[in-house]
DNA sequence: ATACCTGCAAACAATTTGCACAAAC
DNA sequence: GTTTGTGCAAATTGTTTGCAGGTAT
């Protein structure tokens, strides 16, 4: 059982566990845990559904005093993006937001209403990669998968 | 069988076709067969490869003489997008791109080394989506997919 | 001590908008 | 003739970069 063991079945990230691997990650990596760097890292944890660079600048300009500059937002983002502890979320007609995430490989159910994401993993696609791959001669290695619907709550209102 | 039935195989959009496809549904929906918008079309029927409204912008800026403006750039790409007639192509690495595609149900396949892109329909994804449905209760209306990978001429580099 | 990080401000890039004029039907 | 579309330039908005100084290890 691994530290970020998530989805087995499917379910919305652990903002804790989340917080913890990516710090624990950052150590293993040598990244200094630094002020800034850990109040952007919370500031996501918080999010239930996909933000922008903008929006989590924003959200941290919103606490008073804070001084954290659009470069570091930008330079964490991109790192933690890289690393796969962000997933970009294709919404249809909005642009792309992040999500926090853990690295492999994971796919999201997205509700188009409230916008919170369920990361699950097994998508069943070995079949149809074998067919495509037969059909065209590529050598498929990888995919995105995202689903969108209605979340429990939404679908009623 | 209809006018533009693609992708029973999975095949590259002809550029042809699809150049008569769209003009016959800009006249349906009595959109005017301008200039300007005519020669946008012709130059993002002669793209393989996904490309950015300011790649698509700079294509046009290179005959000499050519006056269309960016407005009418990003207004053609948007009309075409939200009808379905340009698929948005989400490279791993890189930022998005379009490719010509035709409305529906339409998957994408594309090679992470020259950029090709090939349709396809069936994604056999039913009972993934029956289970997802089930644990967390979503009901499930339309989802996103693409496969990477390297296509015939490419995997032999 | 010494990397590595930071905020800032300016540069750069991408996209949208207002509007007077032009073209299609 | 009227409605729809167009180019232009300016305004927005989003992202990257260079650098002097700060801070975690």
């Amino acid at each position: 059982m691994s530290t970020h063991d998530v989805a087995q079945q499917p379910a919305r990230v652990d903002p804790s566990s989340w917080m913890q691997a990516v710090q624990g990650a950052w150590q293993a990596g040598g990244l200094r845990a630094t002020g800034p760097r850990l109040r952007v890292l919370q500031t996501i944890s918080r999010y239930r559904v996909p933000f922008s660079a903008e929006d989590l600048y924003a959200a941290l300009k919103a606490r008073r005093d804070d001084r954290t500059g659009r470069a570091t937002v930008y330079r964490t983002l991109e790192q933690l993006h890289s690393a796969g502890w962000l997933a970009r979320i294709h919404q249809q007609g909005s642009e792309a937001g992040y999500v926090p995430s853990f690295p492999g490989h994971l796919h999201h159910l997205v509700c188009t209403s409230c916008g919170v994401v369920i990361a699950f993993e097994g998508c069943a696609l070995d079949e149809l990669v074998a067919r495509l791959a037969a059909q065209t001669s590529f050598a498929i290695e990888s995919h995105l998968l995202q689903l969108y619907g209605r979340c429990a709550m939404c679908r009623d209102c």
